[in-house]
Parts: structure tokens; sequence; C-alpha cells
DNA sequence: AAGACTTCCGTAAACGTTTACAGCTACGAG
DNA sequence: CTCGTAGCTGTAAACGTTTACGGAAGTCTT
């Protein structure tokens, strides 16, 4: 038998084309049958037989050329490493699997090239939406995600007139909530560990750490502050530096990372948590429910941010003409033994 | 102008038509010069010029019809927040961006329906490949990944025969490694926290366990064995129950957060560590890294197995005739405070 | 100067699905 | 008995891309 190549050839995984042959019908009702709309009850017999008997599994590419959907969602963060992003993509992949579509993961390294970048690939349809936590933004950024031809939701700060769906918290407030803790308990010393200034979230601890300071009227002393990255061993070593040249009687982090180096950094130098210093980290992650003590710290709802994000973009994608949306998620300090003397760790 | 709705229509996004057709050649022709192969000098300049005037951006999707490759390569782990596969996906996520892939991501839940159904699904070619890290190997999936259409790589251990491809380690020789370690020290009671028997991590660390104490002619005793979940509460819980009721001078964790835990349980119940008890866990984390003080552990090259997996797969997808392969990953033990007395932590 | 070769181009088919449209049959109403 | 309607069905076009094939034009060899 010549071999035509054409569509229902007997080799190759089978099509519908296969399905319709074998079940004596037009590939138009088998699909119709495939797709479970129409079809005579004899019909829908014999195509549902045919389709059973050769195997037949319908090709998601050839799906989506047609519907121009994917049933994909681009996630893209700066380190899938990090907990607190892992703590997002999981939430995010709950809501996402929910709704019948896949987790498509960046890392972006945080570099801007590689986030606008990934903005641009999107126009290719390769997804059908994306969530992005940029951890700076720049004008490049704004720009592309503006001109984005599929819907992209941001969890992170915006400047206020961007109309981009947005999940967003407020870490000043998140820092205030700490140190207004901490005063409560008659700490006069309050240090603070931030990451760098230039990144969104540095920024704004810097600025709600000088604000909660002068709303208790304690002044800002440049001696009780250091400036590392992200990271445990930055915050390690920025504690050690701290603690070097000061007596702070409580820390603030920025984050649960550098929380946890400097709890660390604490015990090598012999001061007693909570009892000579409170410490008080950010985002509530793991890492600090398994530290030891456990270290409190100011949650800022990273797996509500991440499934709300999701929830935003799945309503987006189902009305594209919704007005731009901006949820707000309250930080709330969670307490636990390294701020609080009196509950035996 | 009447709307024929066509392909090169004017509004909605444009295609390789409305390209060809600014530029005054065909579609072939601008195809060619869009995919770099052929054109004269002046057909490519006026191809590119309009392909740039009407940002023109290729559809994955049609382009994937055509050559039935989506570039997407599927991840599937039981948690994707646990640390071990975090280590993992990255740097799977590393290698797979290098070759200008993308990552989907799947949490199972460690449910065999839901792998097996992930695999299925697979057949829809809605990925050009998977890596999937079973948690347990039923038959159902062995099935499932021979009858795969398209290539799957398993990281974990698979029976011999199975002709996968396959990146394994050795655990039980990574308890080895522990005990003797332990032994080398003068130990003489030495703990067993380990996960559930009826995984396959579960069930290799406790031969690996009993094999490690007979070649050294020590008695496995019952009382020092605990058996929980592979997380830190759980960890925690039965190191306490173990204290109860027996005094170990060393604790050997079937993975790390099970080492945080009983580290904790150690503190609290104010044993020395490692003076009194000296503690080495498995998998080699963050987890154990920013514990304090910061616990041994073997390192079953999480790391390097899911680069090598990812690598494999590639391979694979380049030629699917290649032969089944194996790589094994050779554990490795880091000594760290919890079990090296001598050195200040 | 004629044939062989090369280079470039356009037509059209193909990937596998969904779906608008029209034709067919069967049935009930008048 | 005829006509309108309803329900199925098949044909064919469409989604946007790549690519086999044949024709046209130019270059080189003899």
């Amino acid at each position: 038998m010549g071999r035509k190549r054409l569509q229902s050839d007997g080799d190759g995984r089978p099509t519908v084309h296969t399905v319709a042959a074998r079940a004596g019908v037009s590939i138009a009702s088998a699909s119709r049958v495939l797709s479970g709309i129409g079809g005579s009850a004899e019909t829908i017999r014999r195509v549902r037989e045919a389709a059973a008997a050769v195997g037949y599994v319908p090709n998601a590419i050839a799906r989506s050329l047609q519907s121009s959907r994917t049933d994909l969602i681009a996630l893209a963060v700066e380190d899938i490493g990090n907990p607190v992003y892992v703590a997002m993509m999981r939430a995010i992949e709950a809501v996402v699997a929910d709704s019948g579509r896949q987790l498509v993961v960046h890392a972006t390294g945080g570099r801007v090239a590689s986030e606008t970048a990934l903005l641009r690939r999107l126009a290719h349809r390769y997804a059908d939406g994306m969530i992005i936590s940029p951890i700076r933004v720049t004008d490049a950024h704004l720009e592309a995600i503006v001109d984005s031809p599929a819907p992209v939701v941001v969890i992170g700060q915006l400047p206020a007139d961007a109309p981009v769906d947005n999940v967003r918290t407020d870490s000043r407030q998140g820092i205030a909530l700490a140190v207004e803790h901490l005063v409560a308990q008659g700490r006069e010393r309050i240090g603070f560990l931030n990451g760098p200034l230039d990144t969104v979230p540095g920024s704004a601890r810097d600025a709600g750490f000088r604000a909660a300071l002068a709303a208790h009227g304690i002044e800002h002393d440049e001696r009780l502050v250091e400036v590392g990255d992200f990271q445990y061993g930055a915050g390690r070593a920025a504690a050690e530096r701290l603690l070097a040249r000061a007596e702070p009687d409580a820390l603030v982090c920025a984050n649960d990372l550098i929380a946890v180096g400097a709890l660390h950094a604490l015990l090598v130098a012999d001061r007693k948590v909570p009892h000579d210093v409170a410490l008080v980290g950010m985002d509530d992650t793991v890492a600090v429910q398994m530290a030891y003590p456990q270290i409190s710290s100011v949650s800022l709802g990273s797996e509500t941010r991440g499934a709300l994000a999701a929830r935003l973009l799945l309503e987006r994608i189902a009305d594209p003409d919704l007005p731009p949306r901006r949820e707000t998620v309250a930080p709330r300090l969670v307490v636990r033994a390294s701020s609080r003397p009196e509950v035996n760790p």
C-alpha cells in the first residue's frame, strides 16, 4: 500500500481523523462527540468506542491554535528558592491547578532585561497570562506590562496611576507593627537590618522604620541600622557588624532570612533572645517557624497575595474588559518566642 | 470594504500574512526570512522592515503545531514547598532555561492517581517531556511511564529492569556514611528518626540503617527508632517520644526537616548538641545550614540529580532512540557543628 | 551559445482541531 | 399529501506557521 502520509495514516498517534474513520463518521461528528456537544445515540456510541479502541487523546496544541488559549499561566519571580516566593508559588499553583490550568515558572534573577524579555515573549501567546513580582520596578517594566497583549498581574508596589491589576501589601505598616510591639515592651534601642535601598521592598521598609520611630518619638540612630542583602548570610554579617558597635535591645529585620541570620549572630555573641535582644522578622515564612527559638514575624500574607493574584488573573482572562483592580493585603504581626519574654520557648 | 475575516485582516495581531502583504512578498518568503533561512538581500530587508513596522511576533502555538514541539518541560513533584524539591526545581529550571525552554511545575501531593493522570496528559503533547520524582512507585506508575508517548525521566529508585531514564542516589549508603561517621566518634547508642516505611525513601533508609549497624556489630534496638512524616513537626514529635524512653548519644535523621525538628527537641530537653547527642540529617538543604548549631547532613546531590535529569531528558528529546540510561549520584557527608565536637559552632 | 547548476520565489499542502453552513432525513401540523 | 421544522451529519474553512515542490531567472562551464 502506498504511503500517502495523510492525517488518517496508520502509524503515528491517532487523531480525530483516525477515530472518525474507524467509527465510520466524519471528523466533524467525531469532534462533536469528543467535545460532548451533539450527536445521535448511535454516533456517540461508535465514536466513543473507536476513540477508546485506538487510545485517542486530543492534541492540546491544535486545540490551542483553534481556541487561542493555552491553559498555561506564567509566574515570574526573582528566585524560586526564596521561601517567600515558594509560599506564593504554592498558593498560586493551587488556584491555577484548580482552574484546570498549569503553571509555568520563570526565575528572573531580578534582572530587568530578563523580566521585560519574558513580558515580550508573552506576546507569542505561550501562556494565557502572567503573574510577575518584580523586585525593582523600572519604566521599562511598566511600559512592557501596559503594552502586553496578554493579561498581567503584578504582585508588589506600583505607581498609583498604573492601569495594571495589582496585589500589594503595606510593608511600611508592617514595620510599624513590629516597632509598636517592641516599644510596648519597653524596648528603647531598636535596631534595623534592611535589604538594599534601591529595591522596592528595601526602600519601603526603610521609610516605614523611620516613620514608626518618629511616631513613637524615638530618634533615628544611624548606628542601629545596617543594610545588606535579603539573605541569611548577609543578615548574619549585618547583625555582627551592628553588634560590634552598638547595644540594641531589639532588632527589626526586613525579612525572615535576615532574621534567622541575626538570631545566629546573637546566639554567637551570647545575647539572650528575647531577654537581652528581642527579634522580629518579616514575611512569616517557614524559616522563622523552624528557627529556635521561634522568631516573631510580620506576615505580609504571601499565600494570600499569591492566591489573590491568581484569582485576579483568572478573572481578567475570563473578562478582559474589567477595569484595573488593586487589592491590598494588610500585614499582621505573629508573635513568637523571640519577642515574647514571658513565654518559655 | 467588506470584512472578509481573512488572516491578513487589518485588525487583530499581525501574522506572517500581514508582514508578507506589507513587504509585497509571499508568506513563504516572509516565513523564510523570519526563520533566518534564505532570501535575497532585498527580500530580507523588506520583510524585516515590515515585521518591525507592524510589531510582528510569531505565534508559538502555530509553530508548535507545525513542529510538534512545545519547548516546555514538565516537572512533577510531591510538594513544591519541600526544600529538597525546591533545590531540584532550581537546578532543573536553570538547565531548562539554558536550552531555551520553559518549566511547567505540578504539585502532585504524592497521590498516585494525580501522577498517572499527569503522565496521561503528557500524551496530549502539552510538553516535550517530563521529569517526575514519585515518592511511591506503583505498577500503575511504571506502566504509565513506559507507555508514555513523550520522554519521561524519573528521579528516584526504580526496579532494575525498568526501561526508563532514571537518576538515582543511594540513600542506603548515605545512611551508612552517617552511621560510620558517628561510630568513628565513639557514639554507641545511635538513634534513628525515619519517615514512613511504605515510601521508597523511607524503606531504603530503614534498610540502610539496619545494614550499617550490622556492619559495625551494633545490635538494632527498636527503642532507638522512631517513625513519622518527613516533616519538621513530625520530626520534633518523634524525637520527643524517643528521648522520653531512651538515651541516645547520636541521632540519624531521614531528612533535614526531621533533623531540624529533632534539634529543637534536643534543645528543649536540654541535651547539648553535639556534646550529649550528635545529630546528622539527610539531603543537605538550606534547612540545616540555617539551623543553629548548623547540622551535619548527608548530601544526596539534589541539585546534581535535578540538573542531570534535565540533561538526560533534553538528550532524549534530541534523540529518542537512545538506550535507557541510569545515572547514580553518590551520597556525600557534609560535617557541621552538630556532629563535630571539637569545632566551636 | 547552449546546457547544467544555483538561487530565489510563490503556490499549496500540512500540522490537528473546531465550527459555520448547508444538505439530508424524519416527523408532526395543516 | 404537502410543507415547515428539528435534529444530525458531512464538507470545508479557519487558526498561523513551516516546508516540499516546481518554475523562473541568473551564473557558470564547455
